[in-house]
DNA sequence: AGTCTGTTATAATATAGGTATAACAAACGA
DNA sequence: TCGTTTGTTATACCTATATTATAACAGACT
């Protein structure tokens, strides 16, 4: 498990952890069925409060990444639902393209992007 | 000035407000040298508070794409910073890009997206 | 029996978001 | 010149969120 968190970044902690987890399973580096360590090894690992952690898991719970098993811990379970996934996107990425748009990046610019991060993606799943 | 704000969104007014202008100054219902309303007069217009509109300007001032004068307000000025933009946009895609690939999202449908919010774009701007 | 699990409750603190009122100097229009 | 409008700043208040701290609980594992 390497967690980076940045505490001085404005981004909430839980929400640093819920991402970091989400890119760690896009890039394979947790797997379905995976276990993620239990709240209270986490929270000592990283330096911060088990509650923290706790509200992590619970998003991801919700937004259907993990299912939380007492027994098991919180264990890599995706649940997909591909309609209500693509509108969340969609809303998400007009506003970013709105940024780059305004900032003479051009849609082309963009595709060379997402291909970019797809290679990142499959460099570090290696 | 057609701005749309959802009181029920868990998103806070001020940043509805920038994402707002935002997509407008990319859609060119705002250019350069246009003047927003006054933050009193955009306050009354909504119906909030003349420092949340402040807040809005504070931060579009700060991303570069207003110029606050005394005289005409808050001005369209778009303050084109390539590299900066680039790698912002980098890691706000890598977040949502992992999001969708956890749902089976195909990289090509990314791209698909993409060209869809563009061609919604210019449907706009006529 | 003892330990670890998620879960829940409660409390305290700090920060962020939003509103309300008020004042200021600069600029504008009449 | 006078009154109005501009962004800006300050203060205060309320609410919600984020984070930490302790503590307790029942279920499961060794």
């Amino acid at each position: 498990m390497y967690i980076e968190i940045d505490f001085n970044s404005d981004e909430a902690l839980y929400l640093q952890l819920c991402n970091q987890i989400i890119m760690g399973i896009a890039t394979d580096r947790f797997r379905e069925g995976d276990s993620l360590p239990s709240v209270r090894q986490l929270a000592d690992a990283i330096g911060i409060n088990m509650h923290t952690v706790n509200k992590a898991y619970t998003v991801l719970k919700q937004e259907g990444y993990v299912k939380v098993d007492r027994r098991k811990g919180a264990v890599i379970a995706v649940d997909i639902d591909r309609l209500r996934t693509l509108d969340g996107l969609k809303k998400e990425l007009q506003v970013i393209l709105a940024k780059g748009s305004c900032k003479n990046i051009t849609k082309d610019e963009i595709h060379e992007l997402i291909e970019e991060i797809y290679e990142d993606y499959t460099r570090e799943r290696i």
